[in-house]
DNA sequence: GGTGAAAAGTTTCGGCG
DNA sequence: CGCCGAAACTTTTCACC
C-alpha cells in the first residue's frame, strides 16, 4: 500500500539533459552527499527501490560525478587558499597546461577562461612560504607566469544549486 | 585477534588542529563522501565503531562541515559558470555584501579576497542572458561594479587534498 | 516501477586496556 | 579516555512480479 499512488509512467517534461525528478534527486544530493535512499524516496514520492536505479544510473550517465566531504582547511593544515590566474610565457605553446599541472596536489581546481589569461587554478596550502613554492613549481611546469589572489576569508562556499520545484 | 595490535593509548602528533588519524579519515572522506565506516574501519586500522566516534566528533567540531555530490552543471541546465570579481561603488560602504548577495542561488560561492576587487564570486548559469540578469541583481542589491570572467572549461575540479601518509 | 527477504550497513551498549 | 566487539536497528541490494 502506503498509498503513494504517484502513478505517473514515464511523462514529466525533459527540459534539459535530465528528467524533472531526476533533476530533483541531484539537487537534493547536492546539498547532502549523504541522504538516505529511504528520505530520497520520501521527498521525491518514489519507491526505495526506484530512486535508488534512478540513483545508479544518474551516477553511470555521469551526471551525479562522485561525492565529497565538506572539510574546515583551517583544521587540516591547509589553511591558506588563493586563486592563481596564468598566463603561457609563449604565446604560442600548446595548451597543456592542466595536464603538466594536475600532479601538484595543492591545485583543488583549474578551469579554462575567456580573458587575459588563460586558466584560474584554485589552491591549498600551510603558509605564505608554501603558496611561494607552489607558485614556483607551477611556473617551471606549465612555462606560464602566474598572478595570485589570496583569500581572506570565505563567506560561504559549495552552496548547492536552487531545489527543483 | 585481527592482528590489529595498535595498542597506542593516545600519542601521535598533533601537528595541527586534527590529529594524524583524524585527518586521515577528513581526507578520505573528502575524496569519498560516501565511504562507508567498514571502509573507513579498514583504511584506518580502527574498529567501525571507533571510527564511527571519531566522524561524529570531527562533524561535531565542524572540520566535517557536511557532504555533497558533485554533480555535472550542464546535465542540470547550468552550463554556464563564471567569476564574478566585486567592488563596492561607495569604497566607505560597510561591506555586507556576502549577506545583501545570499539570496542569491546562482551563487556558488563568494571568498573575501585581498587585491584590487574586494571579493570573488563562482556562479551558475543557464545561458548568457541569465547571466546578464544575475550580475544586475548583484549590482543592485550589493552596490558595486563587477567584472566578470567566463569559465569556458574545467579540466579538474573538487579536487581532494592529498591523502595523509 | 513495485515488492519482500537476504545481505550489508549503522548505531548503541557494556566492558577492557 | 578512547577503543573494541557484539546486539539491535536501519539501509541497501537482489530476484521476481
Amino acid at each position: 500500500m502506503t498509498t503513494s499512488g504517484s502513478g505517473s509512467g514515464h511523462g514529466g517534461g525533459t527540459v534539459c539533459g535530465v528528467e524533472e525528478i531526476d533533476r530533483r534527486i541531484v539537487t537534493l544530493l547536492a546539498a547532502d552527499g549523504r541522504m538516505s535512499f529511504t528520505d530520497l524516496a520520501k521527498e521525491t514520492g518514489l519507491s526505495v527501490s526506484a530512486v535508488h536505479q534512478r540513483v545508479r544510473r544518474l551516477e553511470k550517465r555521469g551526471v551525479l560525478r562522485g561525492y565529497a566531504a565538506l572539510i574546515d582547511y583551517d583544521e587540516i593544515g591547509l589553511p591558506l587558499t588563493a586563486f592563481v590566474s596564468i598566463k603561457p610565457i609563449d604565446p604560442a605553446a600548446a595548451d597543456d597546461a592542466p595536464d603538466r599541472l594536475r600532479h601538484l596536489t595543492a591545485i583543488e581546481s583549474c578551469h579554462s577562461v575567456a580573458g587575459d589569461e588563460s586558466y584560474i587554478l584554485k589552491v591549498r596550502v600551510a603558509s605564505p612560504s608554501a603558496l611561494e613554492d607552489l607558485l614556483n613549481q607551477i611556473r617551471a611546469s606549465a612555462n606560464v607566469s602566474t598572478r595570485t589572489t589570496v583569500v581572506l576569508s570565505t563567506p560561504y562556499d559549495y552552496r548547492p544549486p536552487a531545489i527543483a520545484p
